[in-house]
DNA sequence: CAGTATCCCCCCTGATACTG
DNA sequence: CAGTATCAGGGGGGATACTG
């Protein structure tokens, strides 16, 4: 995602996007989350070229989200896995995974399932909450933009007509 | 996000890549709910080339995010609303949100504030949670293919030498 | 103001062949 | 096996000009 690099923009969300690079990077972490390591595995499951595995995984190594480290089992390889900056995107890919299976899904039913572990059950919905713990109604989340930053025309309610 | 498109992939998560499309979706997505309805707004807000964004609206639309509606003060033009599907995405901008902010923050600060709208209070950071509420480790939530899905290397531990 | 129409660029991606 | 190198394409994106 170039041309017009997003880090510049005072904005978490296109700052994350923008070291998150490409779609491509979601689905490697992803499979690196279900357990992935090595080069082959991305490359076979994702269906990825190698060059651009290689450019994306280099991509996340440079941002910080993964490294590469010798093999576990004492072979020769290395092995790519999630740094803690990685793992926390956990909760994006839990969101999306969970948006798709109900908005998206494919016919045959999710291919990903995400659970509770010990329990084995489906991990309830991602969704925010207040500080109490309980899960809130979308209409009472607040977005807006902060001092520094440029404010243009919304601001909570939207009626004015500009 | 073509030449291969994820939407055939039975995985929720490329599958709502797929329909998310680009990054700029996501952004145009926060946009809009900040409060942002107006091809201005958007364009103005953003940076971003007007043919690009009618691209992009078009694909949200088709996709079922985001609906055109009559404008609300009755001016001639319309308007661009998120419709329930697009803003039940609102887990998935917060996770990234949260995320840009807590590992590759602006020198100068968030400039997206995500508030609990009645108190006013930061929202707390949208994360994983076992049935009964409390958050979870991120080592205790599962990930793994289902059934029908081809299940390849991983599974719960990664110590196989495959 | 809200787009549409062109033109162009360039990055992402893929395919193939090669190397340690 | 794990890449690197090279070549080629396609689409997303930007800039500008034009229209209702």
């Amino acid at each position: 995602m170039k041309t017009k690099s997003f880090s510049d923009m005072q904005c978490s969300i296109a700052r994350a996007l923008d070291h998150v690079g490409s779609w491509w990077s979601l689905l490697i972490i992803r499979d690196a989350m279900m357990g992935a390591r090595r080069f082959k595995h991305f490359q076979e499951n994702l269906g990825i070229a190698k060059n651009t595995l290689t450019s994306r995984l280099t991509d996340l190594i440079e941002g910080g989200i993964m490294e590469k480290v010798p093999a576990s089992d004492g072979y020769a390889h290395e092995e790519y896995v999630l740094t803690e900056r990685g793992r926390e995107l956990a909760p994006v890919i839990i969101a999306l995974a969970q948006w798709g299976d109900k908005w998206v899904a494919h016919e045959k039913g999710p291919s990903t399932v995400i659970t509770v572990r010990e329990s084995g059950e489906k991990l309830p919905r991602i969704w925010p909450r207040r500080e109490d713990g309980e899960p809130m109604a979308l209409k009472d989340v607040g977005m807006r933009r902060a001092n520094g930053a440029p404010q243009k025309i919304w601001h909570e309610e939207k009626e004015d007509p500009s």
